[in-house]
DNA sequence: GTCTATAGCATGATAGAC
DNA sequence: GTCTATCATGCTATAGAC
């Protein structure tokens, strides 16, 4: 709705005419605050995230991370876009088999060891992503990244030739929305336990997806 | 672990010999702290929760809170405390009947509704969580609030008298965790994607929990 | 047990030299 | 584009009267 109104805040400087970051230098810097911010976020959790952890985590001095950053809420919101850039390449684990069934089971197990790899990353993607939702004129940005996540694995469902396919695009997307539900309270709910029960979990979730699947197509 | 290092930090108070909260009217203030806390979390999140505007938000002033609470911190563990203690009064639906596979469905809805009704107490509930995992002695609380949980649930998805054979409480415990796992994936991606399409994945859960909660029965 | 007042400090952000 | 120095504010927590 009134979305312009911060999202401007995301991208340039307060600096009218200026632009940092545009250098390589300058865009070298910039990113290196985005991944220690993350770090930080990561290491301590968002109530004890302060400007200059961040800074100190990055390697560059206070007033750099604000010469870069408008604020505190614009650097955050930009880290969780870096997150949902970068999220292809994480998961690069390209399921090869052509029954879609083989395809669910082989990427829910990719996911699941990537997440078990980033217990702390993933924790603080969430932790981005409720501080999104609660900052007005940023919900948008949670939003972008489920659907992003929706998307990416969607795809990954079918092989890519099927994919083209319009009722299988909408029936991948369908499951990727389930996969992803079960693998955010997966998350949670290992984080919480720390046990690795969870294996059991994941064993569940992958038979719950394929029977989902299943009955998708059976009924399209 | 080292579990006791810091738990007595959550009930009692700092001064010695003296115990907040003993007399009648002290422990009716205390309440209306924690109460003010969680609305405040509610309202702002984590970010903006700060004890001036938890205090005003129960009507108490800002050294009265200190009077209760040691700090910051054994004041919201014991937030968390009390939405464990609680948990049992807001799920009040108990399913009639004796068919474990209608239970669970009455169940998820029951939940699912509830989850509805109160979706920045879910959203406050995963921040607490998450907080309490990241502070140093106070990771057993969180593992205590799921346990909490899966045994809640898992009482009810069998006839109170069949609850008591062991194997049935084992499946259904099993059966909780699944339970609990949707319906944590469930609250973030509605959350996030503001979307009623949620519905389609509670019926998704229900399905998928009712083809475990077959597999647990035949292979027992 | 609750109040007013304030200490003591960490925070986000800026100014201005280089 | 990065630095040092500093500001103004809001924070948690305490002191001490009532």
């Amino acid at each position: 709705m009134n979305e312009p109104r911060r999202s401007s805040s995301l991208h340039g400087g307060p600096h009218p005419g200026k632009t940092p970051g545009a250098t390589r230098k300058g865009s070298e810097t910039r990113a290196r605050i985005i991944k220690g911010a993350l770090e930080a976020l990561e290491n301590g959790g968002m109530e004890a995230l302060t400007t200059r952890k961040i800074a100190a985590s990055a390697g560059v001095r206070l007033a750099t991370l604000h010469y870069y950053f408008d604020n505190k809420e614009s650097l955050l919101l930009a880290v969780l876009e870096d997150l949902i850039a970068d999220m292809d390449l994480a998961y690069r684990e390209i399921p090869h088999s052509s029954n879609p069934e083989e395809r669910v089971a082989a990427l829910i197990r990719s996911m699941w060891r990537y997440v078990q790899r980033t217990r702390n990353k993933q924790i603080a993607q969430i932790e981005l992503t409720i501080y999104a939702l609660r900052t007005q004129g940023a919900e948008w940005l949670a939003a972008r990244q489920y659907n992003a996540y929706i998307d990416f694995y969607g795809r990954l469902v079918f092989s890519p030739d099927e994919a083209e396919n319009a009722e299988k695009s909408r029936i991948g997307r369908a499951v990727a929305r389930q996969m992803l539900i079960g693998i955010d309270g997966l998350i949670l709910q290992n984080y919480a336990l720390r046990d690795d029960a969870a294996s059991e979990g994941v064993e569940a979730l992958i038979l719950a997806t394929q029977v989902y699947l299943r009955r998708l197509l059976a009924n399209s």
